[in-house]
DNA sequence: AAACTGTATACTGTAGGCAGTCGACAGCAA
DNA sequence: TTGCTGTCGACTGCCTACAGTATACAGTTT
């Protein structure tokens, strides 16, 4: 029984609900976190944000609980949300957990991968080493993430995948700042994960994986040591300026 | 320099702060969620839990809003909260990344901690026993918990034991429904996980707590085979009804 | 009779506003 | 001068209100 036409036309573009506006805000205070213009420990502000991106407080409170349930910012009851200002201990932890489900991960998709995932693996991993050798620095280190979730997702474990990917972003935070994409190795790692992913070699596959996070945590470790900043972050509420300073 | 006498006068009650009405709005959500009074599937509306809480929509707004971040309720834009219908497929997921973050726990402990701690573990363990010899569930139910929860607060990892407390309340209520708390050799194997810590075994301790949650997770399948039901889950928006049936 | 269209209704998303509370500064006392 | 206390300003938490939208039902057309 064929209801409508309209039903058969295929190709469903799907066109561009609006989406909420907690959402576009949520991904505009993210971006601001990310990129910089906001520093760990600032407060911010629900009335200037608001202003800033011309909407009312309400989309503001609630992007910044969605925020707080992430990680990004803390939310101090009857003080407002601050920049979430992650401590060297911290990191580390969360690269440890990183390294846990990425290594559990790689151990499943080696286990559950069939072909087309090997050959989207390999076209990923393809255009993260052309982005390497033209010196795209950007383009690598999506391509890097974007191999990562690439993983988790053959996994086959949506749970294990949706965690990662928080974990993920996290970790690309606090991250990047500090160390630089370790470049040529690390693609190397993925070229050799992949074989064995392909090989249904979990063991193997868990083992590199393993180490892969590993050296990204041993390199992050080192450059902090090399450079123990930490700033103590001037907190507090500051009264006087009105501008919400996007440094 | 004594700057004041209080400070010395040690004992500081840290006064019950009225928490936020958001917080305590999450809190009765949960607990109508857990006990089964709001069914999967079921749509929330806000004025509805405004109403049956005493609050205005705002709150409860907010309330669904982190019950979303922790999986127990779907958020579709435009339509509301809805009670989150775990599949099969996905509580198996869930227990089995609960059994790796758990078993990661268990191996960090052991490396980690000290005579405290592993006095904690067995107080906690002696007074399941107890409940389980009175045949007291609940309490049962409740040390079980709190020694998993003392077993990742000891990984040292507050990352880790953060995460694994998020994912240990949602399989308890995907579990509990369908599976009776093992019994015994729960608490057997609870003892035997806390001799590998005491010894400072990471190996021996990892894999028990590994087979722990994995008997965990086949009593669950096998229950879950025997009693195949996985309601439709009649959702839907219903009109007529203006009361929050309560069952 | 079946399918389409119009209308009513309830609910969500957003805005604006008010009261309570926290922090900072200035004035006062020791 | 040093420490305490009162006042002011700003911001959060919550409430109320309004506009937009999706759904169900009824009416209409073929």
């Amino acid at each position: 029984m064929v209801r409508s036409e309209l039903a058969n036309s295929g190709a469903a573009p799907k066109i561009q609900r609006p989406t909420t506006l907690r959402e576009s805000v949520f991904e505009a205070i993210l971006e601001l976190i990310v990129n910089g213009s906001l520093s760990p420990g600032q407060h911010l502000a629900e009335s200037e944000l608001a202003d800033l991106l011309g909407v009312s407080r309400q989309p503001v409170r609630e992007a910044l609980q969605m925020l707080s349930g992430e990680g990004w910012v803390d939310l101090r009851p009857g003080h407002g949300a601050f920049v979430h200002a992650p401590t060297v201990e911290e990191a580390d932890q969360l690269l440890a957990v990183r390294a846990l489900l990425e290594t559990e991960s790689a151990r499943l998709a080696a286990l559950n991968s069939d072909a087309a995932g090997v050959a989207r693996l390999r076209e990923v991993c393809s255009r993260g080493l052309r982005a390497l050798e033209a010196d795209d620095v950007d383009a690598s280190v999506a391509a890097n993430s974007e191999l990562h979730a690439l993983v988790t997702e053959l996994s086959g474990n949506k749970v294990l995948a949706e965690l990662a990917s928080q974990v993920s972003r996290r970790v690309r935070w606090y991250h990047t700042p500090v160390a630089r994409q370790r470049g040529r190795a690390s693609w190397e790692e993925h070229a050799l994960l992949i074989d064995a992913i392909e090989a249904r070699d979990e063991a193997r596959a868990a083992e590199i994986m393993r180490e892969h996070t590993e050296h990204t945590r041993a390199s992050y470790l080192e450059q902090r040591a090399a450079e123990p900043v930490e700033p103590p972050a001037p907190v507090a509420r500051r009264r006087r300026p009105r501008t919400l300073s996007a440094r």
